[in-house]
DNA sequence: GTCGAGAACGATAACCATTATCAATAATAA
DNA sequence: TTATTATTGATAATGGTTATCGTTCTCGAC
């Protein structure tokens, strides 16, 4: 039903080549410096596209939305308060709980987001060498 | 160490009276209608220093952040993609397999935030009414 | 009690991510 | 070809939040 405009498939090729968890601006930028200038309306439209027809998938991370391949399995993420890196993780248990939460309240579910914040092993590693004088 | 002026007083009552979860700009309403007049700023910076002091707790939702009394134990939301009505839950074996994940990728946890999407029991009644003619 | 430093306040400007507007262009259908 | 419709890009507008700044409040030192 989409239509694959050549702003939306330079889009979908960014997101599909790279594990990164995209936001508009970062996406216009790299974009711009592979030789694709595209309008930062055209980018916001384009990511809204290619979610509606599943192409892509997006979480909400605290301000800003970001968009990574839908070709994935689901999964949830590990967000470092330090860097800003995110991790990935998939736990069934986790994702059975969850149903069963949602038939005891009689409630449909239709999606979740599940966020880990903390310190990532790289930072915690970094804050150690730190404290040693 | 925070200080409970007048206003962060008005806004810490305002919040332990209920059981809303409240965005500064409702909160700035029921505020005014309550009789405090309290500027937009100072609530933002209220909301801010209160959730600092562990005197009020916060959750992100989509675009605006929404806070809640902290004298209840920590719990998760079902959120209603329909009405937006918020519904709370706790489970245990969700919150030990969080933890489980985050020492399996050497992840220092501090904390979390769980939203499960769907349709509440009262809107999937509404609809079923609704659809028959 | 007076003084002064620092905290808090309120009005408002600024910020930032996102969406709306609109004229121009491209794609599609008749 | 011509009419219709969708897409684009520049830019304005929006909405939530934070920064700025002059004024007011608080409170301990004197
Ligand atoms: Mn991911
Ligand atoms: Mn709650
Ligand atoms: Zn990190
Ligand atoms: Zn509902």
């Amino acid at each position: 039903m989409i239509k694959l405009t050549a702003q939306r498939q330079a889009i979908l090729d960014m997101i599909n080549q790279s594990n990164q968890h995209w936001d508009a601006e970062l996406l216009a930028r790299a974009l711009s410096d592979a030789g694709h200038s595209i309008g930062i309306a055209t980018i916001y439209r384009g990511l809204t596209a290619l979610e509606k027809a599943g192409l892509i998938q997006a979480i909400h991370l605290g301000d800003k939305k970001r968009y990574e391949r839908s070709d994935k399995a689901h999964h949830d993420h590990l967000v470092c308060r330090s860097c800003g890196s995110i991790e990935e993780f998939f736990d069934e248990h986790i994702e059975q709980r969850q149903r069963h939460v949602a038939s005891q309240y009689r409630f449909q579910m239709d999606g979740h987001q599940l966020l880990i914040f903390g310190i990532c092993q790289q930072c915690l590693k970094l804050s150690m060498k730190g404290e040693q004088s």
